[in-house]
DNA sequence: TGTAATGTTTACCAACCGGTCAAATTATCA
DNA sequence: TGATAATTTGACCGGTTGGTAAACATTACA
């Protein structure tokens, strides 16, 4: 009999893990150039090296491609807020967050994209795990942020609009990276540009954020 | 006889100034919600509140609507780095130029995704604006800030960063306006967060760039 | 007012869209 | 090996896509 993908509960075979590994990489490539009303079936089969009906055969429909892709890549995404760490000195922990989601940007610019893609246009797939999940995670963040600054240990600020200075700018540099390399030209815009961005956001974000007298 | 409307070299009439205005409105909203290929020339004709051959007769194809648009809007959204003044006060000039960008942001919301959307799906219609006219204009304002930098007004950075960062931080609250609402949550979400943005910005900025000892 | 240019609509088209189906092929394992 | 289940394919479907043709309506202007 065939079942489809979605249906069968025993554990999956090798064919089943390899052609869906396959299919997700090809649906990222796709989604995340195209956003998801953009990216057609007959692309992300293209990509993936099989026919469409084969590839529906995994996924029985373009949304639970979209689906599964969002809720695999969602959880590795937020992995660097998550290390941010209350115990930790403020300031390493904020150059080292940088860093990490700076990182992030030039060793997975597709994942980036897939999400600006999606909040961009609506989120309507994903408001659930944004008003649910990625909000908790964030409140918690905010919380030892605002207890650094009462503490003394960096200038009073808003937690979470620093939150969100710190996710645009690295990501700027996944989700503009046209832009970026077309305003740097040819001779800057070579691999070196991810240093020297992490060298002024270090500075901007550590200086910004030091401690100074008339600042409370 | 029946002229398309791109052929004809005699000034518009008042009937096709009012309808391109409500096509490229229409287009406006319809492409900075879905991107280019996301969106549907029916759909723009249905916001513009006509049929869609009705449309087709004043722009032959989608594609030439996405681009009257776009080479209509990139202009005015170069404003507020044209009013960067050589001549001024580096520290206000940066305020208020962050100022500018985040009203922007607030009161364009759409020419912003339009853009980000064009941007983010490669670029491929604006390219050639992206590296002559922007590349010309961020060089021309690179320079001015590097000599402040050089003159000790302000702290020794790299120029180009510090822009992107001002553009990232500014429009992250258009582009990404549903994840910054989601995060906020109800009570802090409201009109305010903007003031609040606007607030942290300038303190990020401000304190970011104050030269200090042992920072050259 | 008449008429030529401009503007609008209905009906339509070929290409493409997401998705189905049944038949053919291949892998699994008793 | 044989039979059963899993996988793959080509042909196809109804709906949507961007765009066209031509008849019809309206406007501008001599």
């Amino acid at each position: 009999m065939v079942l489809p993908r979605a249906a069968r509960t025993q554990r999956r075979t090798r064919i089943q893990e390899e052609k869906e590994e396959r299919i997700l990489e090809a649906a990222l490539e796709v989604f995340s150039l195209h956003g998801f009303r953009g990216a057609t079936v007959d692309q992300i089969a293209e990509v993936a090296g099989m026919s469409k009906p084969n590839l529906l055969y995994y996924f029985r429909t373009k949304e639970a491609m979209h689906r599964a892709l969002i809720t695999r890549v969602l959880d590795t995404w937020l992995d660097p807020l998550r290390e941010f760490d209350a115990a930790g000195n403020p300031v390493s922990e904020i150059r080292s967050y940088i860093r990490r989601k700076l990182e992030m940007a030039r060793d997975f610019p597709r994942e980036s994209r897939l999400f600006a893609n999606e909040v961009l246009q609506g989120a309507t797939n994903i408001e659930d795990e944004l008003k649910g999940p990625l909000k908790a995670l964030v409140d918690e963040k905010a919380a030892v942020i605002r207890a650094w600054a009462k503490a003394g240990k960096i200038a009073k600020c808003d937690p979470y609009h620093l939150i969100f200075s710190i996710w645009s700018t690295t990501q700027h540099y996944a989700d503009f990276d046209v832009q970026v390399r077309a305003v740097l030209g040819q001779e800057k815009a070579g691999e070196g540009r991810f240093e020297d961005a992490a060298r002024f956001l270090e500075q901007l974000f550590i200086n910004g954020l030091q401690v100074r007298d008339g600042a409370s």
